[in-house]
DNA sequence: ATTTGAATGATAATCGTTATCTGTTAATAA
DNA sequence: TTATTAACAGATAACGATTATCATTCAAAT
């Protein structure tokens, strides 16, 4: 799996704001700079955190709309979950699975081969035509296993 | 696929409703009741505005709370979406993918063979206990595709 | 430097869901 | 059958993540 490098990442999406007509401002930029270096799978609050440090002025409603707009230009994954907030993930912005501990909050990416053999019977059992997917496993890690950690760890 | 007979079905709900020491009130049979034959996925209000028409002072909050019950209990699947509120499955209470269409709002439940083999590569992959998984495919079913059908089905 | 429409920041509004509280009732046993 | 009582129903307030609003600021083009 081909390791995105974080400044490549961060001018990728720069572009991809500027081909779509939207102003390059510190604080989208501070955003965005925490989406490439993320190796995890931020949260709201997380981002805004980390913005806040940088540029302590910023509004949590700048950071959500940071997010809306890339969203729409296709640079970021949103992962929706019921509780505490959604996660993003700005490095693979197309459809992947994805692997919660529901220990310690880590959410990773899996490589799975035997996923692109699903969607093709699924394609020939309905007749669909398949816009995109959600695919989402709930375990605990091997770390988690072997102790009852009970520490969030919440990248 | 055993195709569920909906009187067992609602035999079975309220059958672990009495294990668990809960108790069965007329609001409560209604729900199970719809739960039981519905062969879509009904969201909350769905199901509320049926209640309703045999139960006409039935709260909004009482639903809610069975199907909290419900859930507590395993014998409903929550299906939960960012937007305008979650679906139930009452008949397959256990993870089982899903086949949403943007088209028509309808979501069937799609047999996969192929999907045990995801999860088994996953394990050995990772080292995690899975315990539970999500996998929503959203797409155009062959009634939307041929015409710009605008009518939403939710059933 | 000027201009101007887009973006920011602060805060109110939204909405699905949950909590609270009072009156009611299902379930148990006398 | 009636009495008892803890659980439940109904009405509504509270909650929390997200979005809308709007006056002020500023990025980008001239
Ligand atoms: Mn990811
Ligand atoms: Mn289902
Ligand atoms: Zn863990
Ligand atoms: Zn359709």
């Amino acid at each position: 799996m081909t390791m995105t490098d974080p400044r490549k990442r961060l001018d990728q999406m720069i572009s991809k704001l500027r081909e779509n007509n939207y102003r390059i401002t510190p604080q989208r930029l501070a955003v965005l700079r925490i989406l490439a270096t993320s190796t995890g799978h931020p949260s709201v609050e997380k981002i805004y955190g980390k913005v806040k440090k940088d540029f302590p002025t910023t509004s949590l409603a700048t950071v959500y709309k940071t997010l809306i707009v890339m969203k729409e230009i296709g640079e970021v994954l949103e992962l929706g979950f019921g509780e505490g907030g959604n996660r993003y993930d700005g490095n693979k912005p197309y459809p992947h699975p994805h692997l919660i501990c529901t220990g310690c909050g880590q959410i990773i990416d899996p490589d799975l081969e035997s996923l692109q053999g699903v969607t093709e019977e699924l394609i020939k059992a309905t007749g669909f035509k398949i816009n995109t997917h959600r695919l989402d496993f709930f375990g605990v890690c091997p770390n988690c296993q072997k102790a009852g950690s009970k520490k969030p760890v919440e990248n």
